[in-house]
DNA sequence: ATGTGGTTCCATCAATTGATTGAATCGTAA
DNA sequence: TTACGATTCAATCAATTGATGGAACCACAT
């Protein structure tokens, strides 16, 4: 049922939406076992009772937050898709790079479960994922790198792969990263949304090819 | 007690030896609290209590592998180093990203508990870390990019930050990101090598300066 | 007021998990 | 052999955790 979810999307003040919200945190921080039903109900205020009556076991409140996660970046991405339609490559990919940091660290939980999802596993096995195939594959193709979603060039994926995971790693490792440069938060997005585009629009950009093998 | 993590690392043969390297696996695949000590004990083939016995508890067992991971890490680079030493940049920045990218994908659980170290929150506060700023301080110092390893400029404390965080990405994501690209291993490998080698190079080496505010 | 459906919480359960105890086992030196 | 320390395991405990049942509560139409 994706009714749940869409409710809960629709109205983030009812519970359902109260609840999904603080699960979106919580597992981001913690991970899916690192987190208990207990630490989110705590969190909302409300009984563990009351959070399985919304949103079923552990596991199924999991999938609905990775789910809302993936419509709200899916929709993200539309937005900067469109923003960026018809500029040059250099300018498509500054843009995409400050919109995108901007967002995630806006939103750190997002980055925060899609690493959580690339790199743990999980002791039972995960059905859903994240369609990050599918939002790499149209990033290639919205950057001008691909003709279409299909058949994009495996050395094009993973430069999109490095720059995505970048940004995800600046923004999950603020925490960590930021005490090391012992920069105020704004100042710290501010130099690694600069970093990502200095390291990464002279890839797409540059003629020379190293990437053949 | 580092004694009990120096036998262990003198002789992988013994029960010690053997119960750190399973645990260095487990521990990265699922995390500190996606992993059970009967799990770690399952896959080496003996009973919980003996695991305890040697390694006390389970925090205590985290700790040892954080710190025999480190110190892997601190050998690994100070080859490196010794490798380069005296090289010109472009070249210094080519054979570390070869190496270090080998040296991770042979050791994958190196990259993992580093990326969970950063990202993810234990409930229990972790005291030990991995050395991380002290690393990142010496990667510097040894690219010529900082006289010393105290005063590293915030932006290239960030450019160290992103290269590593960019191989552990393609290291903890291979399970992920490999059947999007539909490589073989090695053929997987060499392109993470060469995409991280073209992203990255010409960051250290361009002279256009972005990274002011 | 009365009933009804939806919501919430208290009490509780079963399974998992970290950890310990005490008995058995093994290697080895006397 | 015997004695002793080191090691291993079966059995067990207490705490945590995911999950449920049933009573209480609430809003609201009748």
């Amino acid at each position: 049922m994706a009714s749940a979810l869409e409710k809960a999307r629709k109205d983030p003040e009812s519970m359902k939406g109260k609840i999904l919200t603080v699960a979106r945190r919580i597992f981001g921080e913690y991970g899916f076992h690192g987190t208990t039903t207990r630490m989110i109900a705590l969190e909302v205020g409300i009984d563990i009772s009351t959070l399985h009556y919304h949103w079923g076991e552990k596991g199924d409140l999991y999938e609905a937050v990775v789910l809302d996660i993936s419509k709200d970046l899916g929709q993200e991405l539309i937005k900067v898709e469109k923003r960026i339609h018809g500029l040059p490559l250099q300018d498509r990919l500054a843009i995409s790079i400050d919109r995108m940091t901007e967002y995630f660290f806006a939103h750190p939980e997002i980055s925060n479960l899609i690493l959580f999802r690339y790199f743990g596993k999980t002791r039972e096995e995960a059905g859903l994922d994240f369609k990050v195939p599918e939002f790499t594959a149209d990033i290639a193709r919205s950057m001008g790198l691909a003709k279409d979603r299909q058949n994009v060039p495996p050395d094009v994926m993973m430069k999109v792969l490095g720059m995505m995971n970048s940004i995800h790693s600046f923004v999950c490792g603020e925490n960590f990263f930021r005490p090391m440069v012992n920069l105020d938060r704004g100042t710290y997005i501010d130099m690694a949304k600069n970093t990502l585009k200095f390291i990464h629009i002279p890839a797409f950009t540059q003629n020379t090819d190293l990437t053949g093998a």
